[in-house]
DNA sequence: GGAAAGTTTCCACCCAGTAGAGGGTTCTTG
DNA sequence: CAAGAACCCTCTACTGGGTGGAAACTTTCC
């Protein structure tokens, strides 16, 4: 079947998922999960019920990959790309929740700082009971 | 039964878990857990098969607290806890250890920077399309 | 036509806990 | 001494974000 021989506008390149995987350099089994998860809704299935992906899908999985890379929660990012596909651009509702996304790594940051100094005075204590019963 | 009426230099306090859990401020099912997998070795079991912890499981609690507020898994502090306990104080271990926690600490804060700014970016690439569909 | 690669669904597993059921123990109070 | 509260036990099941494998189907290549 010539299934791309007639088109000339859209190609409509439907992409199956192992092209994807290939393209994103994400793992075919977390793409057919964020499927699952309704945060990728491929184009279509083909007869044989194959995943059939767009360019679309691409976009979508950048911005997924990097929301996810920053600790964006799947439900909060089904979320966002709805707002997203339903074409109303609400750029405030994204704005807002990567906002606090930042606020939320700031504190994080701190939090990590905080964390060091623990570090170094818990390595200390330790450094008090050196010898005393390694030479036992 | 005066379990602990003769003893004079060792009082052996015999710490009951909800009383563990109130001094360390841990919930009683994650010392229950941490039992389980071998973190945390109480002194004994009552009679009645309660668990019985003793004044170093609560400062190993400390250590397990520290370290798993810096996501030391827990596989590795069995490892550093044995070590421990074995006596040998072998600090450079325990240093080695710390001391490539703190690598990945620093690794984590730069990483996270970066994201602060790649948010930035994936914002402005959203905010270009304002307007356009939204006024439509 | 037949092997190899790609895809499908489904089920189980990982970590680090957390929740609840169902039952035994210990402490306090009448 | 009994009742009830508070405590503790084990066991099972669930979470999130995937990952691994099995068994069956489709597509592609020779």
């Amino acid at each position: 079947m010539a299934r791309q021989g007639s088109v000339s506008a859209k190609p409509a390149p439907s992409l199956r998922i192992g092209e994807v995987a290939r393209r994103t350099g994400l793992p075919v089994k977390t793409i057919r999960y964020y499927c699952d998860e309704g945060l990728l809704q491929p184009r279509a299935r083909s007869e044989s019920g194959y995943r059939l992906f767009d360019e679309e899908n691409l976009a979508e999985l950048t911005i997924i990959r990097s929301l996810r890379a920053m600790d964006v929660s799947i439900p909060e990012l089904v979320r966002i790309l709805e707002v997203r596909r339903a074409g109303v651009c609400n750029c405030s509702v994204l704005k807002d929740s990567i906002a606090a996304k930042v606020d939320s790594i700031n504190l994080r940051i701190d939090e990590l700082a905080a964390m060091k100094d623990e570090l170094a005075r818990l390595l200390n204590s330790w450094q008090d009971c050196g010898g005393s019963k390694a030479d036992d």
